[in-house]
DNA sequence: TAAAAATTTGAATATACGTTCAATAATTGA
DNA sequence: TCAATTATTGAACGTATATTCAAATTTTTA
């Protein structure tokens, strides 16, 4: 898009702001909004409480930038592993794996996710969880596609597009939360996920 | 177990404290642990702040006594699943079913459950969240052993029991989230969820 | 019925924490 | 080199709220 020059200043302006951040985001997941302090995260990215506030209006501001920037992130990772082209088990495929490699990077911000959107929020205020939820159900929706179009190849037996993905994504998340939380570090493998479902999906 | 009588004053004393419990629960579940004050909790309980004190030492020992206490009852709910006579596929719906009412019943209370355990936690210090993840980790050897079970007898095929046991968590819990988020108020059935994951495991 | 015991009340207290902003330091440009 | 501009600092302030406890109320006992 845009090829404007970026000054130096602007550089370290936005690395300072994404140290911050990510600073932040290990101490919220760790801690949860409340129990972390502007005084904590001040000094855990070695900046002082004033300077947070030069970044951020308010604490609020810092954890909406937080979650939603890290949203996006995940729901484009997502998105881009569907649009590679393929054949709908590939493409199923490279959406799991994506969804691994996702999960293994950025667990803080999978666990701050999760506990904001299943549960209380102190975000229902404002409009991020419907931001958020908005993504999700798109995650879904091209999910479903993706089955429709096997079942319409007839590749795929003719099932509720809807509980498929539905299905897709819990087993992937159970069996991916088992995995961080116990920090096993051996390979987790896509195929081993989709094999759960495929013998229920694909026509012999 | 005791057959000790109740005076009315005790039975009284329970009935308040329970009313107490749930009133904060659906407040904690909507606005979050630390968006929720004892005041409000008063006021929405009927009684004075004062008297909440007389009933919990403090304000996390009363959430940790509302989450402890409904993890148990969820968790034995689950059990008693189990505990019914019947084949492997029999308990399997069994326990779907009761997960289902369980879900239907205590919305609140499960919301709360899988923000605290997924993500961060203010309970992390404390020793509950082990407790709940003892529970679960339980829940998940019993769904094991049944799988295991039916792999024996040959009914089912010869599977990682593990992910089965996983596989079927993850499938209920993102498929009644779904239902319960938008206010479904038509049936759930075990069998649609059972179905998901059946062709996969069962030996035709 | 009245004294004693138990329970409830909510105003007062203490504290923790988000936010501000005047002072200081660092950087830039002439 | 030295103003001028920009960025950083953290002590001070105000507010929100968890907790306490003396007084008021209700219940029990004799």
């Amino acid at each position: 898009m845009s090829t404007e020059r970026i000054t130096r200043k602007q550089r370290e302006h936005l690395q300072h702001r994404s140290e911050i951040l990510q600073t932040a985001m290990d101490l919220f997941a760790r801690d949860g909004f409340h129990n972390v302090t502007m005084q904590a995260i001040a000094e855990a990215s070695e900046f002082s409480v004033g300077t947070l506030y030069n970044f951020f209006r308010n604490k609020d501001d810092l954890y909406r930038a937080l979650l939603s920037e890290n949203v996006a992130q995940f729901h484009s990772g997502l998105q881009n592993a569907l649009d590679a082209p393929g054949s709908e088990t590939e493409k199923l495929r490279n959406w799991l794996t994506a969804k691994i490699r996702l999960f293994r990077e950025n667990i803080a911000f999978v666990r701050l996710y999760y506990s904001e959107t299943m549960g209380a929020s102190f975000n229902v205020k404002a409009g991020l969880n419907r931001e958020m939820l908005a993504k999700y159900e798109d995650s879904l929706a091209q999910l479903e596609r993706l089955f429709a179009g096997g079942i319409r190849r007839k590749v795929f037996k003719n099932l509720d597009t809807r509980y498929l993905a539905l299905a897709l994504d819990g087993i992937s998340n159970t069996i991916l939360f088992d995995h961080l939380e116990k920090f096993e570090d051996r390979e987790i493998d896509a195929d081993v996920m989709l094999s759960l479902l495929f013998e229920t999906v694909l026509i012999k």
